[in-house]
DNA sequence: AACTTGTTTACGTTGAGCTAGAATAACTTA
DNA sequence: TAAGTTATTCTAGCTCAACGTAAACAAGTT
């Protein structure tokens, strides 16, 4: 199963389809011109409703990362997406961290107890 | 007005106030020592609810930036000033990896990996 | 004592997200 | 051309969190 989600998330199920398509991008692992599973399949395996699929689907189609087509399915238009943001973005909150004094395990906790009310 | 919101925002009021107070203590507008308004006056200001502001000043006396004290109101702790900046691209980390599709653990070692060189 | 301000409780309202069913349009394939 | 596939659109209902309303209360300040 390429496409997962968990439902016991705060995060929407639409949001948590395009997240992960959005990372099997970045990690290769889905290439510019393969196809998505049919917004059907995809929800029977994932026992959602098609609606629901669909909305994710449509929030990378407005990022541009899929091309949505009756009859074709979804389409991955966008080349291999970089994770530089994210790299950065780390390194911009621990120089921050670190330059404020804080240790290594308060770092950490910060991130942890930010996470939770995420999963 | 120092404290603003955007109602098309999907962020939730609450999450607002916060993040607005705590940008103005990052940039210096807000000093420690400072008193916040207090919630009925923001709440008629922002043409809102007392509790919606005082669920956003909750979440600031959580992360420790702001006292709670009734009859005294709201006042910016003096670490407040140093503590701001680093919650705030906490927040911004976390949230772009989120989007990104990376899972909790993920997001951990992320920081975990880029902190071990540190110590 | 009077006033200020956060705290708590209880309940009503609203909107977003999800589900469901059905009809329709565009594309593919035989 | 015909049949099958798949996204699109519409209507409608459900649930839950966010937000609002109202009121009484507690701990400060003046």
């Amino acid at each position: 199963m390429l496409v997962t989600i968990d439902r016991a998330s705060s995060v929407s199920l639409a949001e948590q389809i395009a997240a992960s398509v959005r990372r099997n991008i970045t990690e290769g692992k889905i290439q510019p011109g393969d196809r998505l599973p049919p917004a059907r399949t995809l929800a029977h395996a994932l026992d959602i409703n098609m609606h629901t699929v669909l909305r994710g689907y449509q929030i990378l189609k407005e990022e541009e990362l899929i091309e949505l087509r009756r009859g074709r399915g979804a389409v991955v238009i966008a080349a291999a997406l970089t994770q530089a943001p994210v790299i950065e973005a780390c390194q911009r909150f621990i120089h921050i961290a670190v330059k404020t004094g804080m240790t290594a395990p308060e770092i950490l906790q910060m991130v942890k107890s930010r996470l939770d009310p995420l999963i």
